[in-house]
DNA sequence: TTATTAGGTATAATATAGATACTTATTTAT
DNA sequence: ATAAATAAGTATCTATATTATACCTAATAA
């Protein structure tokens, strides 16, 4: 998939496991620490977190704050303007699912209390 | 990931490899037979290719019909109005991704020759 | 001096995807 | 009758990506 065309290079990105979620938290937060993320996603590796969180900085949907001025030193990581515009994708993703997977329970409603979206 | 939220269980699904892009060439074809699709998305292999057409089948995305009255069996693939339904996002994607990566070339249109959305 | 803490990295095991050869069943050509 | 061709895959092996888990680092507090 060495292809240029802009649709094939996003879905490749935006494909990889764990990226969609960990977009979906920072927007939950607003602004968040590496160890909440982590925190807050149960089953996602350190070595995970710390790929993707770095790759979605490099594609320029995330911005890295680093505050070393107390100690330990606090790392925050925020959606950009780009990775904020690419929340209502998420959404949509999410009304398109409760629209035609009616079985599911815990997301009968809009605001899931895991989803929250 | 194994989590009962919409959202979860979605992206885990539509996030595989190919998902995305098999969904597009169905959609640019209307009917599509294995073959044709295969010759049209240059890198799959035949194993994922079979086994993502399964997966979209069991998701209620794409309906698939034998038709056994001539030889060799011809298999048709098109999407189920799920499945059709789904593209908007898939279009919203390549819209979000001409927005922010403007220095792409080849999709610099709104109709590039190769995802044709 | 040792423990604690945020934010990771290192290493090994497992799961998923890729490359490529092969299968199956039936019609057509030899 | 036999061999080639064809659609739609499957089988087997290799390579890459993900997971599990232990460990690292630097600075402050106890």
């Amino acid at each position: 998939m060495d292809n240029n065309c802009t649709i094939y290079r996003t879905v490749d990105f935006i494909g990889k496991r764990w990226t969609l979620l960990i977009l979906l938290e920072l927007y939950k937060g607003k602004i968040r620490r590496y160890s909440e993320i982590k925190g807050r996603m149960a089953d996602i590796t350190p070595k995970m977190l710390s790929a993707r969180l770095k790759e979605l900085e490099k594609e320029g949907l995330v911005h890295k704050s680093i505050d070393s001025s107390e100690f330990p030193v606090k790392c925050e990581y925020k959606l950009t303007p780009k990775g904020n515009d690419f929340i209502k994708i998420i959404k949509d993703i999410k009304m398109w699912a409760l629209k035609w997977n009616i079985k599911n329970r815990l997301c009968e409603g809009i605001d899931c209390k895991q989803c929250r979206l």
